[in-house]
DNA sequence: ATGGCCATCGCGGATGGA
């Protein structure tokens, strides 16, 4: 069973790409089975459900129109079941959060597929927006873990768990993505119970999932690892494997974000 | 080095992203 995320920056423009990489995977033998995908950049009537649905994945939506959006593609004959918009509770303008139940090998998983607010920068009016974001979102998975032991919670957190995560630690202490209160937000987090399935296996040195569209970024490796996979703890045992592919990054037209992913074995 | 990011909305240039 394979689950992944991406935020694939504006559906519209890269739909062809996500379709190519599903392919690929399947190609190679281990196909996609969840798919997260973050910044649509579309409202719902916009998404290409017919497009998926011939490549064989059943989708759950919440979009938007220009800014973020969220969708989970189960593939057949899996569908997203009991889904879920956004933070019960938490009143918000912006599709962050879809969550879905899917079945699988030892039982059905609760997804929790997101999109965490970016916080422009520590002091700002949207850094707060995202703390509270973060508050919401840490008092609502403790309730759901209750009901749903078997989660998974990916998708594009804008957080950096430590400086193994970013390519120059020293010139980006204590900016975006990096500041001592995101990352205890993240603590918060993982002492509900949530791992970073990444960190349990051994990983390349300056393993990235984005990197900026600006000064060769990409080709220079300057990036950041912000795109996260945490289960909880009955899967722990289930996790087989951990990547991020950065095969995309190099296609014509990319997105900044590189998809992440795991594999869960029979446990 | 002459320029050196991308998507959206909408038709210029601001806004947001990270």
């Amino acid at each position: 069973m394979k689950l992944a995320t991406w935020n694939i920056n504006s559906l519209t423009v890269r739909l062809p790409q996500v379709l190519e990489w599903l392919a690929a995977q399947a190609a190679a033998g281990a196909p996609v089975d969840v798919l997260a995908l973050q910044e649509l950049k579309l409202t719902d009537d916009k998404f290409p459900l017919e497009a998926f649905h011939q490549a064989g994945y059943a989708a759950a939506v919440f979009g938007q129109k220009t800014y973020n959006g969220v969708a989970l593609l189960t593939r057949a004959p899996r569908v997203p079941q009991d889904v879920v918009r956004n933070i019960p509770g938490f009143a918000d303008e912006m599709a962050r959060v879809i969550t879905a139940t899917v079945d699988a090998p030892g039982g059905a998983l609760r997804v929790v597929g997101a999109y965490f607010p970016n916080g422009q920068e520590p002091g700002s009016d949207k850094f707060a927006y995202k703390m509270r974001w973060l508050d919401a979102l840490r008092d609502w998975l403790r309730e759901e873990l209750q009901r749903h032991p078997r989660l998974v919670l990916m998708g594009d957190f804008n957080i950096t768990f430590d400086d193994r995560d970013v390519w120059d630690p020293v010139a980006l202490a204590g900016t975006i993505h990096c500041t001592d209160e995101e990352r205890a937000q993240l603590g918060a987090l993982t002492a509900l119970g949530l791992t970073d399935a990444f960190r349990l296996f051994e990983q390349p040195p300056k393993t990235f999932s984005w990197w900026d569209y600006r000064q060769l970024g990409f080709q220079k490796n300057r990036g950041l690892r912000i795109d996260h996979v945490l289960v909880s703890e009955p899967l722990r045992a289930q996790v087989a494997a951990c990547t991020i592919d950065r095969a995309p990054r190099k296609n014509k037209q990319p997105s900044d974000h590189a998809p992440a992913l795991l594999t869960l074995g029979a446990g």
